[in-house]
DNA sequence: TATACATATCGTTTTTAGTGAATATATTAA
DNA sequence: TTAATATATTCACTAAAAACGATATGTATA
């Protein structure tokens, strides 16, 4: 049970589903998806944090990026179902449609100044 | 977007899963859903009319009493993939197990003293 | 019509979740 | 070793959700 309702906490806030949708299209760094989203460095690690720990995202360090992607699922049944549905879910919504559209412009070398 | 949210968010409370779960066997009315539960009346009104709302219960009136069933989804597609998955997760769990195992108690005849 | 009764709603309190500024951590480069 | 920098964590604040007692609503029965 508790495995199956922090799959379901963590899908319930909408800039959460966005990373995801995100992380769809491509691997992400933090500062290119608080870039997209608008709001503050610490609000979108939180996030990131509970997405990690529900199981629908993973990590891996390059120097001082963290990227994220979408999770296997192999560890949580329920984070793999909710992935796989979200492939094509909400794939017309407008919120969505937003963010994707201006993902190729967050660039991680454009917006830390590299 | 909306209409995705409020199905997570309904399914992100271990109550509203267990009245799920325990509406997979049978129709049941508020007052056997908070007996089985042990919470009061009028939190449990309220859990299934968030449920309602997400699209994940129906309710017919019968009298004094308001039956409450599983949705067949067609309002919701969110809906409807949640109430398909929940038929086969969960049905090892301790707390879903509890209550079922408690719910051939709960009579409405015997509970409202009638 | 008056009463009883099952459920819904209201008002309040407590708990949990989301937000961002400030600070800490950790890695790279000078 | 020092400075710069990307991310994580802490802290304080605000907002949303959950809980329950009390009351309202609406239906059935006397």
């Amino acid at each position: 049970m508790k495995e199956f309702l922090k799959v379901m906490k963590a899908a319930s806030d909408p800039g959460r589903i966005k990373i995801l949708k995100m992380l769809e299209h491509r691997v992400m760094c933090v500062c290119e998806i608080y870039t997209v989203l608008g709001i503050a460095q610490s609000t979108t690690s939180k996030h990131l944090k509970i997405l990690e720990e529900a199981g629908l995202v993973k990590s891996y360090k390059d120097g001082l990026w963290v990227n994220f992607t979408l999770s296997d699922g192999k560890q949580n049944p329920y984070a793999a179902n909710l992935l796989g549905n979200l492939k094509h879910w909400l794939n017309e919504d407008a919120d969505i449609l937003e963010v994707i559209a201006i993902l190729p412009d967050a660039q991680r070398e454009i917006i830390c100044g590299k």
